[in-house]
DNA sequence: GCCCAGGGGGCTC
DNA sequence: GAGCCCCATGGG
């Protein structure tokens, strides 16, 4: 129904903005620690904990787990809710290393729908989270949404603003082609835009590539 | 000093 | 389901 508009919407933000090349991180359990890490905290404290746990080496299940807590605490402080977050980081390799063997990529290879029932089923890992270690760490198709995604669809008037996530996403893919790259970029540049939008409050409506189909009261 | 970041869980109604 | 609080750092 709406397909053109959310191929137009992504159009006008990759002309804009250019190729984003998500995830950034060199391994997928780098992407997976980025992605609980990153909850609710802006990225440069997640990149100066990742590179702690880098210089500690310890970017592996096996090894983050026989970090102590009080260590790991430390290691990851700057990305705030600490103490969960440990607890979360570490439960995840728990998974890996007891019922994987270790073996992340077989973790990884299951089915969207397995893996995604899987990871909701740990605490601290939620529709988005999920989601996005679908996409980026496993390669496959999910749609990922998030507060920036109600924030810009509800002002561009193609949704509410009060959709379910679920709701949302199937919004998405009703109205996209189910293509890797595709998605991988969009929630990307969804993202970025969503950087802008907030560090400039009324003027940046002038240069937003969305100007002149948003409905915002300021553009 | 104030605001808010690439959420999620648990509780209440 | 919606609304609330908890978690508890760091930069603009």
């Amino acid at each position: 129904m709406d397909e053109a508009k959310y191929l137009d919407v992504f159009e006008r933000l990759a002309n804009h903005f250019g190729p984003r090349q998500w995830w950034p991180a060199e391994t997928t359990f780098e992407v997976i620690i980025g992605a609980i890490l990153t909850q609710q905290v802006a990225w440069r404290n997640v990149e100066t904990a990742i590179a702690n746990l880098k210089r500690r080496d310890v970017l592996d299940a096996a090894r983050l787990l026989a970090v102590p807590d009080e260590e790991l605490w430390e290691l990851i402080r700057p990305t705030r809710f600490f103490r969960q977050k440990a607890t979360r980081l570490k439960d995840f390799c728990r998974v890996v290393v007891d019922d994987y063997h270790g073996d992340l990529s077989a973790f990884l290879a299951q089915e969207a729908g397995i893996l995604r029932a899987r990871l909701l089923g740990l605490r601290g890992i939620g529709k988005e989270t999920a989601d996005s270690i679908i996409l980026y760490a496993s390669g496959q198709p999910v749609f990922v949404i998030d507060s920036y995604t109600h924030r810009i669809f509800s002002r561009l008037g193609l949704t509410s603003g009060s959709e379910s996530y679920d709701k949302l996403q199937a919004r998405f893919v009703q109205n996209l082609p189910q293509e890797l790259v595709l998605f991988n970029e969009y929630h990307a540049l969804i993202v970025t835009l969503g950087h802008h939008i907030c560090r400039t409050q009324t003027p940046h409506c002038g240069q937003c590539p969305l100007n002149d189909i948003c409905q915002h009261p300021n553009s």
